[in-house]
RNA sequence: GGAGAGAUGCUCGAGUGGUUGAAGAGGCACGCCUGGAAAGCGUGUAUACGCCAAAAGUGUAUCGCGGGUUCGAAUCCCGCUCUCUCCGCCA
């Protein structure tokens, strides 16, 4: 959520930036500056009235000791005079800090100077490309397709087990799934991130760090006897390690990544769209995330989304960076590019990774800060993307590699998989 | 799941109603000392919010969390959460 001070300092600017994202700020933001000023003449009052209590309080216990029981009771009286007024006003202060906490959770990050107008993905900007698209024959299978005649994936198996959504991985498809989730993590080893193992379950207050909570409920499983949250994405328990921590400068950046299985229930999601591999409510995901000064933000998320680069040109998959504009880009995040794959045989762009910057906006909520320079506490800036999800990566390499003989495995994967070929 | 014990600052640890934001020790930072270091000595070392133009300063809150008793609670009472030990079960 976005800080009281940056709200209270300009806040005509910041209605002027929410309008990027269409949300219009303007009632809102006028009712947290009116609910603050409530709020801080109430605490004034309430600390002078509080600070009179503990003095009164004190000379009691010395009145006692003197012996000198009248005067003593007669500031007592005092004491419960005082003691109501301070009760109401500490009504107040508590009830107006929670009205200024449900309004801010309800307004989205400002997006960065730097976020294009637009209203769909239509006005997505397309930061840069690469990659050759291949020529299929005329033959060509969709995914769905291929991972039925390789027998590399089952959807209906799945239904029966669970579900709409949740596949079976099967002999070269599971061991592919295997080998792309190794050879993420390693090449995120390389690039300097740290290797964490999170919990899968997490609680509502972790829900809330990274803002799935309360806005996107009903997109996460709920296990309700224990209220937990199956997690949508590592981000959630990986972000989660720093909540209500105080880093030292020295400790910057942290770069952490994560496999993590993937839990959705993409409530409202239909046609073409949840087609074999391209929706799911159970998939795999190798995540970073990054925590650091706020200066060094963007050269950070620069340097995630070249990383993210590296993997798809790897994986030698046709992509494109997109730096999405302010209609399309999440509630969270003041910047993200996503990266897309071309799927060869739907003649289509998939979506396979997201890289934001939260600035503070998250770390607000978290309480994650760090001791700068000067041994204040300020907050991180946190940011995290994709690297990879293997979906929609699985099903461009089934269809763009496809040949009479059979699927053919990208050089960085072979010795991941053991195979070359899927036939 | 059953029984018991416990939760205090960066860490250990004292503290059962009255200058306790909290003894003491360790750690860490800075200074002195030293050719340099160690040792020694000294000083400092929580967070949030409010007041103040701001620094200085100062007020309030915080001893797992929430409530209660009291003029006054780390200390007493109630509820919750978590941790540990033993038993049971178990990958």
């Amino acid at each position: 959520m976005l800080t009281l001070r940056i709200i209270n300092e300009n806040p005509e600017e910041v209605i002027q930036q929410l309008s990027k994202k269409y949300f219009d700020g303007k009632e809102i933001i006028t009712q947290i500056t009116d609910l603050d000023n409530t709020r801080r003449k109430t605490q004034t009052h309430l600390d002078a009235l509080l600070g009179e209590i503990n003095a009164i309080s004190k000379s009691i216990g010395q009145l006692m000791k003197e012996g000198n029981k009248e005067e003593a009771d007669a500031a007592r009286e005092r004491v419960l005079l005082l003691k109501e007024t301070s009760g109401e006003l500490g009504e107040t202060l508590k009830e107006t800090e929670q009205q200024i906490e449900a309004l801010l959770v309800a307004i989205p990050n400002l997006p960065h100077v730097s976020v294009p107008e637009g209203r769909t993905a239509e006005e997505n900007l397309i930061e840069r490309s690469g990659g050759e698209f291949p020529t299929l024959g005329d033959n060509s299978l969709p995914h769905w397709e291929l991972a039925k005649k390789y027998d590399l994936i089952d959807f209906e198996l799945g239904v029966k087990i669970t579900g709409a959504g949740f596949p079976v991985y099967k002999g070269k498809g599971a061991r592919l799934q295997r080998a792309l989730i190794n050879f993420f993590l390693d090449s995120a080893r390389d690039a300097g991130f740290t290797e964490v193992q999170p919990p899968y379950l997490v609680n509502s207050d972790s829900g809330f760090g990274t803002g799935q909570l309360p806005d996107k409920e009903g997109q996460m499983y709920h296990v309700g006897l224990d209220d937990l949250y199956l997690i949508p994405t590592a981000e959630v328990p990986v972000t989660n390690i720093y909540r209500d921590v105080i880093l030292d400068e020295k400790e910057l950046p942290v770069k952490n990544t994560a496999y993590s299985a993937c839990f959705r229930r993409e409530a409202g999601s239909y046609g073409k769209d949840v087609r074999g591999l391209n929706r799911l409510h159970q998939f795999d995901k190798v995540e970073i995330v990054c925590i650091d000064k706020p200066e060094n933000s963007y050269a950070r998320l620069d340097e995630m989304v070249s990383y993210v680069q590296t993997l798809v040109e790897k994986l030698e998959l046709p992509w494109r960076i997109l730096r999405l504009c302010g209609g399309d880009i999440s509630f969270t995040s003041a910047l993200t590019f996503d990266f897309e794959v071309y799927s060869a045989a739907q003649k289509r762009w998939l979506e396979v990774s997201s890289v934001s910057n939260f600035e503070s906006y998250q770390a607000n909520r978290l309480k994650c800060r760090y001791r700068n320079a000067d041994r204040k506490t300020e907050l991180c800036h946190t940011l995290n993307g994709s690297a990879l999800a293997l979906p929609r990566i699985m099903a461009a390499l089934l269809e763009n590699n496809q040949e009479a003989e059979g699927i053919r495995i990208p050089a960085p994967l072979v010795a991941y998989c053991g195979f070359d070929l899927i036939d």
